[in-house]
DNA sequence: TTCTTAATAGGAACTATTCCTAATTAAGTA
DNA sequence: TACTTAATTAGGAATAGTTCCTATTAAGAA
């Protein structure tokens, strides 16, 4: 994802009305790396605009992942949100629920492989990954 | 997944009962390749056993995927469920819904890969693509 | 057959998400 | 700068998949 003023003035060339609200929410999610659910998002903008409702998140991550500007992810029956959009794998936590990427050069071409395979066009894909991370998985010892 | 009377005795062996539900929902579960939902499961399930109730499916759902007999996927918001257990891609249609098993050799590399870098403990893989099965994505042209 | 307790049916509760609508406000225009 | 209007928002109601609760049922051991 690109940085925050070229990624507004795309939203705007496109008639997009740029909000506060729409600001703090991508400026939240390019800064972050922690694959944050809706509520999250909700919460962290709330400290700064109280007043923000949590249908507004959703409305607006709907936008994003619409312009392909957010990846959106479902863990343990809730979303998470990425503003990494090239194709990575999501290693999750399965002890604290930490979500880290790993790029892998290979996913282009499985995705290749089995759309050949199967006659399938692909539009994208989600690689995860569950276990436990490096600091959670030393509790188990 | 094995065959039903050996999956059947493997339970028994581990102390659980033998119900007619239980038996159902494997059955089917081991003969079908449509992924389905515990909502479809239900439906399926029903025609034999009217009585049977949605929250039996959950919870023998829950029963086989702890045993390993049953892979979970979460797509669009709902858990989706499969007897193919070794890993695998899956290729979701996002015009029908219909999901495909492909396999890929690699994908045990990428996870070790993965797990090298990250330091992640990887208990198991998801992955999954997301587009048009060979019948809707003609309807597209 | 009887007994014990795991499993079930049915529905209520829960939770993430979507939907609805009156009020607000971004941004083009005079 | 003030005016206009349609997109956006806040807030809450509705929805849907899943989990939870409990009285009743029935699997399997004795």
């Amino acid at each position: 994802m690109q940085q925050l003023e070229e990624l507004v003035a795309s939203l705007r060339e496109e008639g997009f009305r740029i909000t506060p609200q729409r600001i703090a929410i991508v400026d939240y999610l390019l800064k972050t790396e922690e694959h944050p659910s809706a509520e999250h998002i909700h919460k962290t903008i709330q400290k700064k605009y109280p007043m923000v409702s949590l249908s507004t998140i959703y409305k607006t991550l709907d936008l994003l992942k619409e312009k392909k500007l957010v990846n959106e992810i479902e863990v343990e029956g809730e979303a998470r949100y990425d503003a990494h959009t090239d194709e990575h794998i999501n290693l999750v936590c399965m002890s604290c629920g930490k979500i880290e990427d790993v790029d892998d050069d290979t996913l282009k071409e499985i995705q290749n492989r089995a759309a050949k395979k199967s006659k399938y066009f692909i539009v994208k894909g989600s690689f995860e990954l569950f276990g436990y991370c490096n600091s959670c998985k030393s509790k188990f010892n």
